[in-house]
DNA sequence: TAAGAGTCAATAAC
DNA sequence: GTTATTGACTCTTA
């Protein structure tokens, strides 16, 4: 992975001892781990970036034997299957069948081609027939219809096979539609998408058709590249989604699409400001965009002058290079009379943490003139690597913890909140490596979620590499 | 009100 | 130039 060594700190150690939280509101499993180790005498070793790793076995941090500790490198996997190979789809006619979505909507009746057609020239994407938002994708459907002739596409074209009517049989047809619709919506919300599969067969045809993931994440999903690059390696089962099942909604509509609507959604786009005309003409494809208003507004730009602007300490950051540190940290957490005492003893150079903006930036140091760009943050390798540890044992510290955690790391509080919700969610996109059906996934994931950290991976490579280094040594 | 969910977007990595 | 990573923001949920 990527993540490697963005700083020099040489960290010798750090330990966290903690013993008995104050008691926490229980609010789930993970919680119940997080309260049965904090009753637990708590290290965490933050070691040398360069030199010897943080080994971070179950003996050396979970003094109880905690069963439910996992090497990480368990847990790695970004999801690149090997039948995900570009070549394999390349080797797919623009017109071949795509291989079936198992778990999706095989149930449902494929609906008449013509007044689908007529609905999705006239609805808003959102508002599409969720019986044919949600038509099969069998092989065999896909194929029959697709690549049954070059017009195939045709069967959806703005002229529906529907046979002179009469206006009563219009009405029948559009009442008839209509409850189909509704059924079917009721359908759509609770039938399930195999999302992972989704993403593979999406990522394929990005690659297949050479389309960036920023055109096709802007064009079809109203979303950023990284929120795609995310969703496409990390998908979460559908049983675990919320609101995100829009984009994968979205993502699946558009794989339904015949391959000239395909391209023709990435392209309409491409005007500037197409997206902002939305609806307002319902004869003309080319305005109708994919994307639909989001569920809540989305951020305001930066730079729009509604940002707030970065903290405080961001304004002037003082982003010391981690390089020449050399220290070795202890962190000693522990609680007397339900009240958690936090002791902290450090040993670190006079530069090893600043209290303030140590975090590192690529550039800017020499510039005076305030960019109206947010600084973004990236910890050093120290706080990345205490962080880490840390969330190792605790994955829910308490805000006393956290504040003690920051001042010493020179983080804001909010931050290392920031880092710990992160790790969190991101903890739990392990569901990847997993080939089960999701039911069966989350099931997995229950008992595991808590114990992956994702974000570690790269410290865990990283660690083996400083294993070989240290070997040498 | 805190935590979770979804996402943006800066930027690192390739 | 494209993709992956990730800190932080906004909204939702418990």
């Amino acid at each position: 992975m990527q993540d490697v060594d963005r700083g020099d700190g040489r960290v010798r150690r750090a330990s966290v001892i903690q013993s008995p939280a104050r008691p926490r509101r229980r609010r789930s499993r993970a919680m119940d781990e997080t309260r049965v180790r904090d009753r637990a005498p708590l290290t965490v070793i933050v070691a040398p970036s360069n030199a010897s790793p943080p080994r971070l076995s179950p003996a050396d941090l979970l003094p109880d034997g905690d069963a439910a500790f996992h090497p990480l490198s368990a847990v790695n996997g970004r999801l690149t299957p090997p039948g995900l190979e570009p070549a394999s789809y390349a080797t797919l006619t623009p017109l071949l069948p795509l291989p079936p979505i198992s778990t999706v909507s095989d149930k449902f009746a494929y609906h008449a081609g013509g007044t689908f057609t007529v609905i999705q020239q006239q609805q808003s994407y959102a508002a599409l027939s969720p019986a044919a938002y949600n038509e099969p994708l069998s092989p065999q459907s896909a194929y029959s219809r697709r690549s049954a002739s070059p017009n195939s596409f045709e069967r959806r074209s703005p002229t529906p096979p529907i046979p002179s009517p009469g206006l009563d049989l219009n009405a029948a047809l559009l009442r008839e539609e209509q409850a189909a619709q509704q059924q079917a919506q009721v359908q759509n919300d609770t039938e399930e998408i195999n999302t992972k599969e989704l993403a593979q067969r999406i990522s394929g045809e990005l690659k297949r058709y050479s389309i960036p993931q920023a055109i096709f994440a802007q064009r079809v999903l109203c979303r950023s590249q990284g929120t795609l690059s995310d969703l496409l390696r990390n998908p979460k089962p559908w049983s675990k989604l919320k609101s995100g099942r829009e984009t994968f909604r979205r993502m699946w509509k558009w794989l339904q699409e015949p391959e000239f609507q395909r391209m023709s959604a990435l392209r309409l786009a491409d005007t500037p400001n197409q997206q902002t005309v939305k609806g307002d003409n319902v004869n003309n494809m080319q305005q109708q965009s994919y994307c639909q208003p989001r569920e809540y507004a989305p951020p305001v730009p930066q730079g729009s002058g509604m940002y707030p602007g970065p903290p405080p300490h961001w304004e002037a950051p003082v982003y010391e290079p981690a390089g020449d540190i050399s220290c070795f940290m202890t962190l000693v957490v522990y609680s007397i009379s339900h009240k958690i005492l936090i002791a902290i003893v450090s040993f670190v150079t006079a530069a090893q943490i600043p209290q303030r903006g140590s975090c590192k930036r690529k550039e800017d140091m020499g510039t005076d003139m305030p960019s109206p760009k947010k600084p973004r943050l990236v910890f050093t390798d120290l706080q990345r690597r205490t962080l880490q540890a840390i969330f190792k044992e605790t994955k829910r510290p308490s805000k006393e913890m956290q504040v003690t955690i920051a001042r010493q790391l020179g983080l804001e509080p909010t931050t290392v909140g920031n880092f710990f919700m992160n790790a969190r969610r991101r903890s739990m996109d392990k569901w990847k490596d997993d080939d089960a059906p999701s039911s069966e996934l989350d099931t997995q994931c229950e008992s595991q979620d808590l114990d992956h950290v994702p974000s570690l991976d790269s410290a865990e490579s990283e660690e083996d590499h400083d294993d070989q280094d240290d070997h040498l040594l």
